[in-house]
DNA sequence: TAATGTAACTGGTCATAACCACATCACGAC
DNA sequence: GTCGTGATGTGGTTATGACCAGTTACATTA
């Protein structure tokens, strides 16, 4: 049963143990509120010091599958807060997670100079070059979102649209060619009306109501790589959010 | 200059120690990008293990104060990364951060039988009664959102309207008379329209777009214990949201 | 000169061990 | 019966010490 401690140990204990109790929880074989082993017991019966089970659970609670209670346990969290964890993923991540096929049809995709509030945003200087695309986003064929997005790439640097389309994903390309991982992103959220030109490529009638998401996103640096306008359909599009304390 | 290890050790070392790094952080004495000391300097800095050093490291990393790599050091994240993280907060704490002055003007409280979609966030049985509040949101002295509350209480028990004009904060209510502390919630964002009692209410004209935020807050059990509703002005009202992977 | 390797950092993982703080329950005193 | 009260089990904090795994710079070598 303890099947932890593989030799190929490519992964450390605790990452090992949180799978296994993680699969335990995920296939139900752990209720809801259920108190798991204590953190003595785990002890034993994986063979592993008590810091290596404490390094655990804490990722398991960060995620949301377990809670602590002082002096009484550990529990399983109710799958309702298991999921919709605020996590930083690119639209095709997301509209999988919501069970839609991702598309999307390029609009344009060239180096322009940046205009001034997305230079404020990258933290570039005057007259710096990025890379804009624009693109109309679909969740299984419907447009759902309208997507303009300014990324810095490394001096001299560029990507081509055939890339682009080929991949699909933009973070794909940005960790395989220039090593930056996206790591972290402050997003904004508020409500616009759609122009005519957005209503007629999201197919829907001028002054609908749209939601205005524009996110700046950074590198495993810390510095800004990229700043993303997404305008979603109103009535297609719902944003998700899991706020602890 | 060490000044950890206060005899009133109320509050546990790594603790001190992630404040006084916060302080230096906040108050500029340690630049974006610029690396702390080292976990063994910080060591003998402040004569606390190692183990205490990473637990306040880590607290600072995971509330965006701090960045870490591997081989190279541990740096301080810009400041753009350390606000806006998404945290539970009330609307008057909310507001406050915002730097507007929170107000309400109560337009109803009263127990009731819970509405089907409540009781389905709320995970009641049919015919619980919840306390029901609706009230209109003011953020220096302007409409800025229109809130409605169901909240669970334990049976028999009931706020009443006087509790609530009076501390203005249901949350701390709950704490001080339940003993019920919201320490997680799942959030929806969307967009909708005024319809005319709501357009009357936040002084906006009927049809006007607005931002409507669902929010089931959980306590410490991981109970439901809230179910808000708030339309905001969508001409007012901005979400930020921090995002990690 | 350019490549290489090695020493000396850095953070990452893990074990052992002790003690504290909180929750629970059974047992005894009243 | 009710009220402590302490034993025992839980997670929370801290210390010590070891070794692993990346990074960097400098000395060595081809």
């Amino acid at each position: 049963m303890p099947k932890i401690v593989d030799p190929n140990d490519y992964t450390p204990k605790y990452y090992q143990l949180a799978s296994i109790l993680r699969e335990q929880i995920e296939q139900g074989r752990l209720a809801p509120h259920e108190s798991i082993p204590s953190e003595r017991n785990l002890e034993e019966i994986y063979s592993v010091s008590r810091t290596t089970i404490r390094q655990a659970i804490d990722l398991l609670v960060r995620q949301g599958y377990l809670y602590r209670e002082h002096g009484r346990g550990t529990f399983v969290s109710p799958q309702k807060l298991q999921k919709g964890i605020s996590e930083l993923t690119s639209f095709s991540e997301d509209m999988r997670r919501r069970g839609l096929t991702p598309g999307q049809k390029i609009l344009d995709i060239s180096m322009a100079p940046a205009p001034e509030n997305v230079r404020k945003h990258l933290e570039l200087a005057e007259g710096c070059q990025v890379l804009r695309i624009e693109r109309l986003r679909l969740g299984d064929e419907v447009p759902m979102g309208l997507q303009t997005s300014f990324i810095a790439l490394p001096e001299g640097q560029t990507l081509t649209r055939e890339e682009v389309e080929q991949t699909g994903s933009i973070y794909r390309l940005l960790q395989e060619k220039f090593h930056l991982i996206p790591t972290e992103a402050d997003e904004t959220l508020e409500v616009t009306l759609a122009t005519p030109r957005e209503a007629a490529l999201l197919q829907i009638s001028e002054g609908s109501p749209l939601l205005l998401s524009e996110r700046t996103t950074y590198s495993q640096y810390r510095r800004a790589i990229e700043f993303v306008k997404i305008l979603y359909r109103g009535d297609r599009y719902r944003y998700y959010a899991k706020l602890t304390r």
